[in-house]
DNA sequence: GTGGTCTAGACCACC
DNA sequence: GTGGTCTAGACCACC
């Protein structure tokens, strides 16, 4: 994973590991990695780790059992909510570039829902 | 600028200047800084630049004349296309996150239109 | 091999390669010497030999494997084409001489076609 | 002018002169430019340029008065012979490359004619 | 091993 | 001054 320095590392890792899970490539309730090997998997301190993994876990995004490892959380509807908080997120660029670009509301509508059918036909 | 490991910083910048010619941060027929002066702003070598630059021109974004420098191109049709692609590039961007997160086209649809609404009203 | 100063030697490059491709000196799928050999071999250092390689890739005239080397495309069609332009080429060098020495289209026609059947009898 | 290192720089400079006289840009029964003054504009030494003239000389296309200096003949009949030689030898290396190519008498011809037609009107 | 990228620095043409 | 080219050499990814 590639770093920028516009923000935290540790609060890009959060951005990261909400990212996996709201994909489903860490689902509600499975384990997490250990501190050390993400550390290693991404090239960072487990002490930067651990800083993202305590704000994951005072959102509710994860929990964690001081024996057995840290989870996702197995509330769907956090869950979801986190989805939502991250669609948004992604949502507010695009737009934020198109108002840049000098597009209309329609246009920008229109050209999503075009390239919407020409990326699910190449998938498909 | 930040620059990460996921593509080559000479088509970065043809990125960034792209970027900066569709917003209209450099005009239509404006002059682009030298590629010396470029590469101090940007922290990477002249031939780096010049490696990039030379694909503006390759795509009669840029016109060059040897001795009075680089010039966006006052083919306004031209810019109008790279806004075009520049557009697409980004609504794909969104689009393959929207997919990853299991969004409908629908619900894309209308998320775009929600934030829209609110972001023009932020920056109204 | 002999560079002018006419013309950048990597142009040079591609049209020296351009020849031995369509003439079939290098048949089409087969694999190109490396960058560092092309480079001894010609007397140019391997960047040189590097930009001109990739305007032959970008020319859809070569093909690249990172790992195992450049090849001539195996799309004859696109090497037709090629030897096409090569011979549009060499006609409109020969069709600028022959205009500065005064000559009539009718006196190039014959001209030539009276040194093709001296050149081919002389190769029989 | 450019010398390559396939053959003598003095029969080049041969070369060039005939060029020169055929073309008209050194007209029939003018003066030649001394062999000091050729020398700089070449970039060779004058005794070169003295040997090219020799040779020149000898075949009649130019002629030297002692005291006046070296004129190109007034003899149209040998420049009109001069014009032929040179027509031919771009004649053959465009049969020669033709025959590289792999095309026939036909398309050759065919080309030159096309060309000849595409290249006229853009001067007209 | 292969090709691809980047830097540093020299030198060139053009004005 | 401007951009364009070339070299030498380091370093990278990929296998």
């Amino acid at each position: 994973m590639e770093f920028d320095s516009s923000s935290p590392i540790w609060l890009q890792l959060v951005g990261e590991c909400s990212r996996r899970i709201v994909t489903g490539e860490w689902p509600a309730g499975s384990r997490l990695p250990g501190v050390r090997d993400l550390g290693v998997e991404l090239g960072v301190n487990p002490n930067t780790v651990q800083r993202a993994m305590a704000e994951l876990d005072r959102q509710s995004i994860t929990v964690t059992d001081r024996t057995k490892g840290r989870f996702v959380t197995d509330d769907v509807a956090r869950i979801d909510e986190l989805r939502a908080q991250v669609a948004t997120a992604h949502a507010d660029e695009f737009v934020r570039r198109a108002l840049g670009l000098g597009m209309t509301a329609e246009r920008a509508v229109q050209l999503i829902s075009n390239r919407w059918r020409a990326m699910e036909g190449e998938s498909a």
